[in-house]
RNA sequence: CGGAGUGUGGCGCAGUCCGGUAGCGCGCUUGCUUUGGGAGCAAGAUGUCGUAGGUUCGAAUCCUAUCACUCCGACCA
């Protein structure tokens, strides 16, 4: 491609609404342009690096079996209806209405478009199992989108729907998924990280998460360094940090804690370690009756160390919890405990479920609220102050350090960018009726899972992980172009145009994809603009270096601080060789 | 959704408090010079000051409403 006749758009500027350093760069190089809160014009810069990741995608599902299809980006209601997920999905699905006030959606995924497709079109067993994938705009009608193309509303996924006939044939599909988002993400030359997650609301058995590796990712990754384990944040399992409980060898008493309401204060006041303290926290869930009435609350007080925090996800898994709850108000707490937020404690409670985390249940001599203003109680002792608790769960956040629960080492925490996500055992076919006919003749349930792959976010995230302070510094298998030529004085020097063309061509021939920068830009305005796009190689041309010798010209992969100084006549030679090279690191 | 803030040329911003008919930098156009890291000089083009209403002789500026966008929080297959 001549940049002449391409569309090269620049700012030196990033739009002051920008915040994050993928948008500012996407921005700034002209891959994207902000159309709408969260919604993005992709320019064809940008595009061209779209196309190179769904092209990846594309080549690994099919090696992996999936089939491609396009389902319409607009869908009925119906079939949403009948899943249960119009209700549940909540003001995050955009819902439209046709001239005849008939409801459709904007597909925010496609479960049940895939799953009304089995319906009509596969009915025995024969025809499993079966992998349909697409790329499609997806749209999420996020409360605060941000971040650009990160956490858009309107994105590029590739979404893949396995049915099987067993059990054993869903782990074989999702295998094959999780090998294939291996085989990309090592393909678009990206450090990532698979990790175990948690199913959410989308329902199933079994979840991984695949997380580009990068200091701004919003999510939590949980890993072992010394052995495979890696789960995220919400996910991560808490071993008790105390083996067993030891036995009690303080009195127990109540302490006055005048104005000293959290862990940490109290922790400084008696002069005793954050973690010798507890923290209570008050949840309720309401008591219905038959109809659905509510008939009133319940209170739970959740105990966590002192050190640590509650992890919501984990409490939602509590018996009694699971169908949701909220943080108490002041008044029932008031009600339940006698005593205001801060000073609050299991001590001497009626009618609360007590859920203590692991480690708390193996605590002794600590210390928690005594459910009177400016007191606490240190020396508590399980049994003897107070009744065991009445449920003892893993519900607080792991922190590094952490024994990992395979039992293999010390767990440390880094941050990650989610781009990709693998689900088993999907309640769908359930939920719609669907079955097919098995070899006893008998219809059977199909198993289903899902796999999707956020292609626009895979961009972004491939940015927040590879950049400077020129710019971007893409992977080659991602780059809009592999190789850029910048000739300096290419309207002024014949021998400059006359190599950078000739190399231009060969390389072409070659089949590898070059950029000429034939603009004539002055060579500071040039190199600038060739850096923040981020292309991974450059030829530098010029008449300085072509008179030196038989010809000199210089080459600059874009994290190389310098240039290497190689002959014109080996150019071509050398840049393949450089090309396969980075190719073949990124595999690795 | 709660809190905070911003809308002035393609981008970044000043002007708003204190009303007087719109300005700066970058970019863009033309010419000349320049050409190995975002050139110089000269001449130019580009604005319903988010929108609607009001106050006033006069509104970017004051008042009211409204829309859009951003940030923090909550939320998040």
């Amino acid at each position: 491609m001549r940049a002449s006749s391409y569309f090269i758009s620049t700012l030196k500027e990033a739009p002051a609404d920008a915040d994050v350093v993928s948008q500012k760069l996407m921005l700034r190089s002209g891959m994207i342009k902000k159309l709408a809160a969260g919604i993005y014009n992709y320019m064809p810069m940008g595009l061209r690096v779209i196309k190179k990741v769904e092209q990846i995608v594309r080549e690994e599902m099919e090696r992996a079996g999936a089939i491609e299809l396009l389902t319409p980006f607009v869908q009925p209601a119906e079939l949403w209806m009948e899943s249960g997920r119009w209700d549940k999905m909540g003001p995050e699905m955009l819902r439209i209405q046709d001239r005849h006030e008939r409801n459709f959606i904007l597909q925010p995924t496609s479960e049940e478009v895939l799953a009304d497709i089995f319906r009509q079109d596969i009915h025995s067993y024969r025809q499993l199992p079966i992998n349909f994938y697409q790329i499609q705009t997806k749209f999420r009608d996020e409360r605060r989108p941000r971040f650009g193309v990160m956490r858009g509303r309107e994105f590029t996924m590739k979404d893949a729907y396995s049915f099987d006939r067993d059990a054993d044939g869903a782990r074989q599909s999702y295998d094959a998924m999780y090998n294939a988002y291996v085989r990309i993400f090592n393909r678009l030359g990206l450090t990532f990280r698979p990790v175990e997650a948690d199913t959410g609301s989308i329902g199933g058995e079994r979840s991984h998460e695949f997380q580009v590796i990068a200091e701004t990712g919003e999510d939590a990754l949980v890993y072992c360094p010394t052995s495979d384990y890696a789960a995220n944040m919400e996910k991560a399992e808490c071993v008790a940090l105390i083996a067993t409980r030891a036995s009690a060898s303080q009195a127990l008493t109540k302490t006055p804690t005048p104005g000293t309401s959290k862990c940490e204060d109290v922790a400084t006041l008696l002069n005793i370690s954050l973690s010798q303290t507890v923290k209570s926290i008050v949840l309720a869930t309401e008591k219905l009756d038959q109809a659905g009435a509510v008939l009133g609350s319940q209170i739970w007080l959740l105990l966590i160390r002192g050190d640590h925090d509650l992890n919501e996800v984990k409490a939602n898994k509590v018996a009694g919890l699971k169908n949701g709850f909220r943080f108490a108000s002041e008044a029932e707490i008031e009600a339940a405990f006698g005593c205001k937020p801060g000073y609050l404690g299991p001590l001497g409670v009626k009618d609360v479920n007590i859920v203590a985390d692991r480690t708390v249940a193996n605590m002794s001599d600590f210390v928690t609220g005594a459910n009177a203003l400016d007191f606490h109680f240190s020396g508590v002792n399980w049994g003897r102050d107070l009744p065991e608790p009445d449920v003892v769960a893993d519900i607080r956040n792991a922190v590094a350090g952490d024994p990992s629960p395979d039992g293999k080492g010390v767990l440390e925490i880094q941050r990650g960018i989610e781009v990709g996500h693998v689900f088993s055992g999907l309640p769908y076919p359930q939920a719609m009726g669907i079955t097919f006919l098995g070899e006893n003749g008998k219809p059977q349930t199909p198993l289903m899972g899902s796999y999707g792959i956020g292609i626009t976010r895979v961009v972004a995230a491939a940015i927040e992980q590879n950049h400077d302070e020129r710019g971007i510094i893409w992977p080659d298998a991602m780059a809009p172009f592999t190789v850029v030529i910048a000739p300096i004085g290419y309207g002024k020097s014949e021998a400059v145009r006359r190599a950078a063309t000739d190399l231009y061509e060969s390389l072409k021939q070659s089949n590898i994809d070059v950029l000429l920068d034939d603009r004539d830009e002055r060579p500071g305005a040039m190199l600038a603009d060739l850096e923040l796009i981020g292309i991974p190689h450059r030829i530098v041309i010029g008449d300085r270096r072509l008179k030196e010798g038989e010809g000199h010209v210089e080459y600059q992969y874009r994290r190389d601080a310098t240039p290497t100084v190689i002959k014109l006549a080996d150019a071509v030679a050398f840049v393949r060789s450089a090309v396969d090279q980075s190719q073949h690191t990124a595999l690795a």
